[in-house]
Order: C-alpha cells, then structure tokens, then sequence
DNA sequence: CTGTTAGCGCTTTCAG
DNA sequence: CTGAAAGCGCTAACAG
C-alpha cells in the first residue's frame, strides 16, 4: 500500500526560495507578507495541492477543535436528535465532535470524559447520568482549562451554563389543554422528584389545576420509577379503579403514556371522549399510535445548538462562563387524543 | 482561567536524573530497561499523574486513533444503532470516532469526507447516501492510504469491504412464516429496484412463494418509491379492492406495514386473521403497535460492530483490504400480525 | 516585508 | 541497559 508523498511547507518555501514562516504567513493572510509573495505561495500550494498537517499545527497551537459530547445514549430519539444538533453547529464553526454514551451510569461517564480528556477536546457538553452526584470527573475538565457546557440532565455540582427545557411551562400549558378541553379530574403519572425534570413538569401540572380552580388530589398523582410502558399501565389501571377514577391523565412521558393507553384501551375506555391524554417528549411513537397522541415538543435539535453555540464561545473567549440555566421553551403538540370533541 | 500546568516526560526524567527517552521506554514497556528503573519511572508518573500529550504522540507517530463515521441521519432508530455499535467497538481497540451526517445527498456527504480527512482521521466507515454515483471523494482516502470500509448502503465504486444484511434471507424467512402460518395469498410491497436492499428483499419474497408452491403474481407487488407510511396506505387500498386480494402482505419496511395497518383497520379488516402483516427492519414502533408487527430484525450494533473491527485491522496491517462483501444475518422476530390462529 | 531561530512533547535512531 | 541528538510540521518571537 502506498501513499502520495504530502508536501510540506518547507517543500513550498524551498521552491519558491523563501523561508518557511513566510510561506506560513502567507497561506495563513497575514497582512505583513507582499501581495507578489502571497500569489506565489498561494498558486503554488493549490497547484501541488497542499493540505496543511493538522495533527502539526494542532500540536502547535494547543488545541484540538474536537469537542466532547457524552450522553447517556445514543440510540434515543431525543439524545440522537440533540447530537444531530451539535454536530451541525460545531461544523458551522469548524470544530469536531467525539460523542459517547455513558450508558446513564456512573462508571460509564467518568471513563467516556477520562478518555475525551485524554485525547485533548477543547471542552465538553453533556448530559450527566442518573448515577452522577459527586463530579470530580468534570471538575477535571475545568482545572485543565476546558469549559463544559450541561444540558438536559444536570448536576449543581460544578459552575458551568447549563441548558434544560421549561418543563415547568411545558407541563402547565399541557395540563391547560386538557382543561380548555373540557377535562375536569386531570390525573399526572410523574416520576422520581430528585429529578429536576420530574418535579418541574409535576409543578407545572399542579400549578394548572389549581389556577384553573380544579381540584388537586394527591391519590391521583403517581411515580413512575423507571419510567416504563409497564408503570403507565399498571397505574393506569390503579387509577381507573379506585373509587374516585380521573377522566384524564397528564404522563411524564410518551412511553409512559402509552402503556396508559393500552391499558384505557383494552378495558373498553374510549380514547378520547371518555378519558384525555397528554404525553411529555414528542417521541416519534406518538404520531403513528391511533389515536395520536398529544405531546409536549422539547426542541432536541435547538438544544444541542445551543449548547454548542455557548460551549465555542467560551472556548474562543477562554472562558468557563457563568453558573447559568437556559431554558428552551417547549411547544404543545395537540393531537386527537387530549381532545374531548 | 488558570490551568494547572501539565507534567511531561521531560520533568519525570529531569526529577529522576534520567533522559527522557528512558523515561519514555520505561512507560511504554520497552523490554531494554531495567525493573528498577520502569518501577521508578511508573511510580513518580503515578504519584504526579502524568499523562501523556496525545497531541504530541499522535504527531509524532502520525496517527490520530480517529476513525470517521459518515451516515445518511444520525437522528434515524436504525443508523444510531450503528453509530452505537461503532463508537463502542472503537473504544474496545482506543480509536474514537467522529461522527457525520450526509443528509443522504451527495453534497453533504462529500463534504463530510473532506472534512474527515482533513482532519485526519486513521480510516473511514461510511454508509453511502442515494445520491452517491460517483466516488471521487471516497478514493481520496485511499489515495493517502487510509481504509475504508462500507456497510448497509454501498457502492461498488471503490474498492473495500463492505458489511450488508442478508436481505435476500431475511425476507425469505419472513414470507416463509406467513406461508407457515397459513397464509397463500401474499403480496409484497416493495421498494425501488435500482436499491440493492429492495431488490434482495424482492428475490427472497419471490424465492420463498415459489419454493413453497404458491402462485407470484406481478399484480401483487407494488413499488413504493419514497418507503412512506402514506405509500403503505395507499398500496394496500389499492390491493384489497382489486378484484384478487391477497390475504397478508409483506412490507419493505416497518413504516410500510404501519401504513397498510392503518388502512386495514380503518377498513374493518381484522389483523391478524383476516389479513396477516410482516414488516422488515423491526422499527422500535412495531413493537408498541397493536397489534404488534412481526418484523426482521437487522443486527445494527453487530453491523457497525463488525465495519469497526474490520477497519481497526486494516488501519493495524496497513493494508485495504479485499472488495469483499460480508452479509450479516438477519433475525425473524414473530409477533401477532403475523400469527393467523 | 522577510529570514533566523527556537521549540511544542514525544519517539527513535545511533552510540555507547 | 541508557543517553544524546535529531526531528515530526508548524508557528511565533525576535531581529533586521
């Protein structure tokens, strides 16, 4: 197997007789070099097609323009969408991305930013795992220099922007839908309340009902643990039996809202005039399952490039940037299912 | 922003009254040095966590332990498994991995390459898009002597090995369960014939209808063009009111199947004992529809796997490997749409 | 405007 | 078993 010989600068400055830093300069338009010189350089590098070694010049310069990404997975809608996000961006601005998953375990994420840290990313945006209470891990990044940029699942445990949706808003205006659809006994299938996106979709909710003048139960409010197709069923069914059932639920999630479904379905509940749903997430699902279902859109896309858009300018401006939280405004989608009529 | 500055060979060695090159044999496992002195050199690297500029090593050895990944769509159930797949197996053997999205059109794709190879990447897995004719760019790795290996969507332009899933089996299998399961009038919609995909699952459907005594009728299959929900639908109206319906259709495509589903029940037909339904791809959604749609499942983490493995090794011999195609099996996954009692 | 010099951190001959 | 020295390709003082 054998290669083209690259040329170098020094081959360039050798042709040309001159040295090279000013080949360099040259190529790199500096205004101190001849306009005569410049053609030269110029001409003769597209001729022989020169391409500057990266691995050189990063080498020199101290930086990579790789960033890391790591999440907890890859194959997940919203995840997948978010990376989609970041890599687009980070290319506008000419850096790379290196994505890992961590598996959303402890373990997982301190090797992934162990070994992003190895290789020398200019700085990191991730969404932590649900395991991450202490983050030594990250706190490394920024000891070398390197911003970090959070999104969506957070830790408080280093100063560093940090981006997440308004599931507060998105929460309210869902359960607000239900209600303008003429839904009265809204019930809320939540999850973990460590988890900030669980308790801010949760206090959405309850916020709604109670401006609304509804009345807020606590025996209708259910955790989901895992946050599982199973949990939304078995709850469901909880609920729907007991003495005082809801005739609508609000779920922390898709899945979540789909193993309502099915349960509301296979008891001979029809969907959605005798019971409402409202799922949080916009999975893919919730367009092709009949009836459709009603979701709250979090902007994956727009929250990676977010990140991203602050991550560059820290890294340019060398900066760590301020202990922040962003939030992205969520978006309503109403489908068939949370509408009565 | 204050780093900490970062320790070096040269320190160790200039700590330890040893030249940096000892200290860097001695790090690296060189069998010329002495216990003592590795022992030496290892503790005090430990105790001041030295770790090596990858920077520096990797412009020195002219390698960058980076492989690029180019796809149609990140944000795809199929593709992100892959991409999974990849990272993971490329982490296993210390390459990291660089992940772009062509968009499936020609530009995108012939950018990211550029930019990948810029970059410097050690090899390429690439996943070519529709548009993809030509393949210049693609031999531009190979010019500059970096390995390339393609999988599910390739082109016979350049010469490397190629990871592809057994379609033609894989819709055997499939048309043979619905035949077994006592099915005889079975229709296929399929894709476009130029896709090399479309065609192996067209020969398997036909192969299987034949071997098991059953009439091919032309009429029975139709071509969707796009592999849309809204063509599954269409077809599938078109089928069952023409004069010789079939009674179970297998579908190029889960999104497909969803469509055909949906026009089915929408026209009072019962799945599965009026009209049996086998989708290919077996999309996350087929499992959460009702009813479930049995599907052939395509190994994608084994696939990148497999590209990845292939490709380390070829970037390890140095070499390019055959032009050989490797066709990874594929899985029947039965669910109820396809179960007739 | 341009050349000289030095050096980024590491590995690898070549000599002992 | 170890050290000295050179150099990967590029850029950035410094000096004219």
């Amino acid at each position: 197997m054998s290669e083209k010989r690259k040329i170098t600068l020094k081959d360039i400055a050798h042709a040309l007789n001159i040295s090279p830093s000013t080949a360099s300069r040259a190529l790199n338009g500096y205004h101190s070099i001849s306009d005569e010189t410049i053609r030269q350089v110029k001409d003769y590098a597209e001729k022989h097609n020169y391409v500057p070694n990266a691995l050189a010049v990063n080498f020199r310069k101290n930086r990579t323009s790789l960033i890391g990404l790591v999440v907890p997975h890859i194959v997940h809608h919203f995840f997948s969408t978010t990376i989609s996000g970041v890599i687009e961006t980070a290319k506008k601005h000419g850096y790379h991305v290196l994505v890992s998953q961590s598996g959303d375990v402890k373990n997982g994420e301190v090797f992934a930013c162990k070994t992003l840290l190895g290789i020398g990313v200019d700085g990191l945006i991730i969404s932590v795992s649900n395991e991450t209470i202490e983050a030594d891990h990250l706190q490394d990044f920024l000891d070398e220099g390197k911003p970090i940029v959070q999104f969506d699942k957070i830790t408080d445990q280093i100063i560093s922007p940090k981006v997440v949706v308004d599931d507060f808003n998105g929460a309210y205006q869902a359960v607000k839908n239900l209600i303008e659809n003429g839904y009265r006994k809204i019930a809320h299938l939540s999850g973990r309340m460590e988890v900030k996106n669980a308790q801010g979709r949760f206090q959405g909710y309850k916020k709604a009902i109670e401006d609304h003048g509804l009345e807020f139960r606590e025996e209708w409010v259910k955790g989901c643990w895992d946050i599982l197709e199973q949990e939304g069923f078995d709850f469901t069914k909880e609920l729907m039996e007991s003495p005082n059932p809801p005739d609508a639920i609000f779920c922390i999630t898709d899945l979540v809202a789909l193993g309502s479904m099915k349960y509301l379905q296979s008891a001979g509940y029809d969907l959605p005039s005798q019971v409402g749903l409202m799922g949080f997430s916009n999975w893919m699902l919730s367009e092709y399952i009949t009836p459709n279902l009603s979701s709250v859109h979090q902007h994956g896309f727009e929250m990676g490039e977010k990140a991203t858009e602050i991550l560059i300018d820290l890294i340019k401006k060398h900066e760590f940037g301020a202990d922040e939280l962003i939030e992205l405004k969520t978006e309503l989608i109403v489908r068939q299912s949370s509408q009565k009529r």
